[in-house]
RNA sequence: GGGCCUGUGGUCUAGUGGUUUAUGACGUCGCCUUUACACGGCGGAGGUCGGAGGUUCGAUUCCUCCCAGGCCCACCA
């Protein structure tokens, strides 16, 4: 048999099961089957390149939890779709193409934003069938479609016409190296060395004293609007309701209290500049202060800057430096680090800049929002104070617009002659305003419109996906489908995505879009994150390539649902190891076993004892994924498989298996097919391919379903029980393991024929296995007495 | 600054609804050419369970504080 020998080649298996599944459709969604449907919102990746370890981790533990699902016998919907709009695939496509946004027309950017996506999608899609990720891939959404376009901007319009949605003069950050608005994720901090100028103001009460403030701004000196200090700030209480006048510029300024000012920094009075920083915006609309621009978009002074006009911010700064000194007006200078925050992209500082921009009415549902985060399961359930404290937090209404090019394009106009807003009507979407116009004339009469030519954030339309994916059935399933039973996703949108997903589906339909919420962590390396600026990326292809996905997959699962993990090569090797070992188990198996298994008339008390012990794996296991925790189930199958059913049930069967009896080998081939059937079946939903390969060799032929990924999850084996089984098998196998002890410590071959001594007691206990302990020691007799190995011809 | 998570042999990790030899993997050392598997098997060594205090007959496990690391949010005049 040894010239025979067969090895597992991963990769050609994984590609074949690969093929057979696609094939086969195993995974296809059929909503006409009467089975209890079980719905995901599976997270579109965002395309900004190749998928990314921390993809390949996620997916991999939402998909665990999806095939166990399916073997629990529900009809699974789990479609799959990609973000392909907004900011990270421009940004992917410039880099790629070696184009520029804003050097080209827009459709034409457009165009190749497009082109470029037919192209690379489906490389891109291909990795998460390499991971054996099981969705059904037919059913797929590209958030930049037209059935995205359609729904997103019907999204618009029904919360238009709830008056959920307004559109107002906001401050928007603003880059003037790039010339374009940007959003949050894109501005990062940065630290960067500065000077706290500190400058003298006048207090106007009669006699012009001075009232030292410190900035690192000088610059927005003409877009002071007022100066405040902090309410339990005793030092300035008598200045309250009085007036300061600014430096240079000479125009008189409310001295104004408010808690958001910080006693210890600089000189505890601080200058409130229209656009200065956030903190500045918030006081402009609390106390309706009025609105100064200093800066134009191109990132020179306005002539509201008087001589300065026209300067660029850091040579208006010097410059109002300079003058400030040269009139005995800055008391001193002081050199500072802080922190900014910047364009990520070209690491210039970035402004505020005042423009009209949409936003969703929501700050007034707090208390609500609270309620349907309380409504969801969280898994883990700590997460959901993520969720709560974003909540409590929330400043602002959800800013919505970009000023970027390819994305979902607001389905509005605007009527040029009396500045109406027009918006499309549900039945012509999608409409691109650029192209197209609105159907009727506009109330006053007029038929010229301007189109809206921003385009909606990208999280206005991911915050849809549980409808986005719905509705790409038939209208009559939508119901039974949505809401959805889960959603997966990564810790850190939770206040992006997830947050986003709850409010829009309430706003909408009245109730969340899903059930349970199952939160995933990060991959680190040793201890950090991950990024390509550090270095430090594993790219899970490589991985792939060397070890296969069941190992990679086997690494994912070691790890705790929402906890972060360090990759770690040995772990993925571990894994690999599994997968071959699995293989050899049952090629022996199988090696032996040739006729198609029946229940036994009887069960051996070898066999019962193992069955027993496979009936506790299963119960745990089972109970392990009810929860999500299918790290346990790995845990416990794995252990199983490697220290019970191989290292000892095995070689306790061999005896049987070779030489037995038939009644002995009907018992023993009964054991065998069904511990391994259970074991694959078990850790299916981790090693998929390995298993599924498996169930195709050695059982596709006696069992009925076609892949092992439909067939039932186990149900425990109806055996015997009695109170001291598991005591017995313990007992059992801490005798071998002496019996091993004692070769080893005498150099002696495991095979090494021995005569075994066993006190009375345990020999009793044992009396209906000591055939099979007999044979597994390779002892002659066994006796009586004080434990003891005693070898045979020393 | 606010919130959350984590801290167990060299490395990664299980776990304890409190007390007897604290789990497994990788590594390491010794042995075993055993008819599924050397991508293997058996065995050995290796841990005062982050620190301090408290509750208790007894704490790795519960409570408080501290330290270290991580993540999210806020701030950054």
């Amino acid at each position: 048999m040894r010239d025979k020998k067969e090895k597992y080649d991963f990769k050609q298996v994984e590609e074949q099961i690969k093929q057979f599944w696609k094939r086969e459709k195993i995974f296809k969604f059929n909503p006409n089957i009467k089975k209890k449907i079980y719905s995901v919102d599976t997270p579109p990746p965002t395309v900004s390149g190749k998928m990314h370890i921390g993809h390949a981790f996620s997916y991999s533990q939402q998909d665990f939890v999806i095939r166990y699902k399916r073997m629990r016998g529900y009809n699974i919907f789990y479609p799959f779709g990609t973000d392909d709009n907004g900011l990270p695939t421009e940004r992917l496509v410039e880099k790629e193409k070696g184009v520029k946004a804003k050097d080209l027309p827009r459709e034409k950017f457009i165009k190749i934003c497009m082109d470029y996506l037919k192209k690379e999608l489906p490389k891109f899609i291909q990795d998460w069938k390499n991971i054996g990720v099981s969705c059904d891939f037919d059913l797929y959404y590209s958030t930049i479609n037209n059935h995205c376009r359609k729904i997103s901007q019907r999204s618009f319009l029904d919360l238009y016409k709830k008056n959920r949605v307004y559109r107002q003069d906001a401050p928007v950050m603003w880059c003037p190296e790039c010339q374009t608005g940007i959003s949050q994720v894109e501005a990062k901090d940065k630290e960067v060395k500065s000077e706290f100028n500190y400058i003298k103001f006048k207090i106007l009460d009669g006699k012009e004293k001075d009232l030292i403030i410190a900035t690192t701004r000088p610059e927005l000196l003409p877009a002071c609007v007022a100066v405040f200090y902090h309410p339990s700030d005793h030092r300035f209480k008598k200045l309250k309701g009085k007036m300061a006048k600014v430096p240079l510029f000479n125009f008189n300024v409310p001295i104004m209290e408010d808690k958001r000012v910080d006693i210890e920094k600089g000189t505890g009075i601080v200058m409130c500049c229209t656009f200065g920083d956030q903190t500045d915006m918030e006081w402009q609309r609390a106390y309706n202060l009025s609105i100064k621009e200093a800066i134009t978009r191109d990132g020179v002074m306005t002539k509201l800057a008087g001589e300065y006009s026209g300067l660029k911010i850091k040579e208006a700064r010097r410059k109002i430096i300079e003058d400030l000194e040269k009139s005995g007006l800055i008391v001193k200078k002081e050199k500072i680090k802080h922190f900014v925050n910047v364009h990520e992209r070209c690491g210039t500082e970035i402004e505020f800049i005042k423009s009209k921009q949409w936003f969703v009415k929501y700050l007034d549902l707090r208390e609500k929002m609270l309620s349907w985060g309380r409504k969801l399961d969280w898994y883990p359930i700590y997460m959901k104070h993520r969720y709560d404290n974003w909540v409590k937090g929330l400043q602002w209404d959800w800013l919505i617009s970009r000023q970027r090019y390819f994305g979902i394009p607001f389905p509005v106009w605007y009527c040029k002659k009396c500045g109406k807003e027009i918006v499309a009507e549900e039945k012509d979407l999608p409409v691109d305003p650029l192209k197209d116009k609105p159907k009727k004339k506009c109330s006053c009469g007029s038929n010229e419109f301007e189109p809206e030519k921003d385009v909606l954030d990208t999280w206005f339309t991911s915050s849809m996906t549980p409808r986005l994916a719905v509705e790409l059935l038939d209208k009559k399933f939508w119901d039974k489908i949505f809401p959805m039973d889960l959603r997966p996703q990564a810790h850190d949108i939770i206040t992006f995505w997830l947050f986003n997903t709850v409010v829009k589906s309430n706003l909408h339909y009245g109730k969340n879009p899903f059930k349970d919420v199952l939160v995933s962590g990060f991959v680190t390396l040793k201890g950090e994150k991950m990024s390509k600026s550090k270095g430090n990326v594993v790219e899970p292809q490589i991985v792939l390539e060397k070890y296969g996905a069941d190992a990679l997959r086997y690494w994912t699962a070691s790890s705790n649902l929402g906890e972060d993990i360090d990759y770690n090569e040995k772990d993925v090797i571990t894994g690999k190891k599994f997968t071959t070992k699995l293989f050899n188990a049952s090629r022996f198996i199988f090696m032996n076993l040739k006729d198609k298994v029946k229940r036994p008339n009887k069960i051996f008390e070898i066999d019962r004892l193992f069955l027993r012990k496979m009936n506790e794996v299963i119960e745990n296991s089972t109970n392990s994924f009810e929860k999500y925790e299918y790290s346990k189930c790995k845990q416990e199958t794995d252990n199983f498989f490697w220290h019970y059913f191989c290292d000892n049930y095995l070689e306790l069967v061999k005896h049987r298996v070779y030489n037995g009896s038939k009644e002995e080998k009907d018992s023993a081939f009964y054991t065998l097919y069904y511990s391994l059937l259970t074991i694959l079946k078990l850790m299916a939903p981790i090693t998929p391919f390995v298993t599924e390969a498996l169930y195709q060799k050695y059982f596709r032929k006696n069992e009925k379903e076609k892949s092992i990924h439909i067939t039932k999850w186990p149900k425990k084996f109806k055996i015997s029980q009695r109170k001291d089984d598991k005591e017995k098998l313990e007992l059992l196998l801490e005798i071998i393991s002496n019996v091993r002890k004692e070769k080893s410590k005498h150099n002696k071959s495991l095979k090494a024929e021995i005569i075994l001594i066993l006190n009375k007691a345990d020999k009793e206990k044992l009396k209906d296995v000591l055939e099979d302990l007999k044979a597994v020691t390779n002892a002659h007799e066994i006796k009586e007495g004080k434990f003891k190995v005693e070898f045979v011809g020393d």
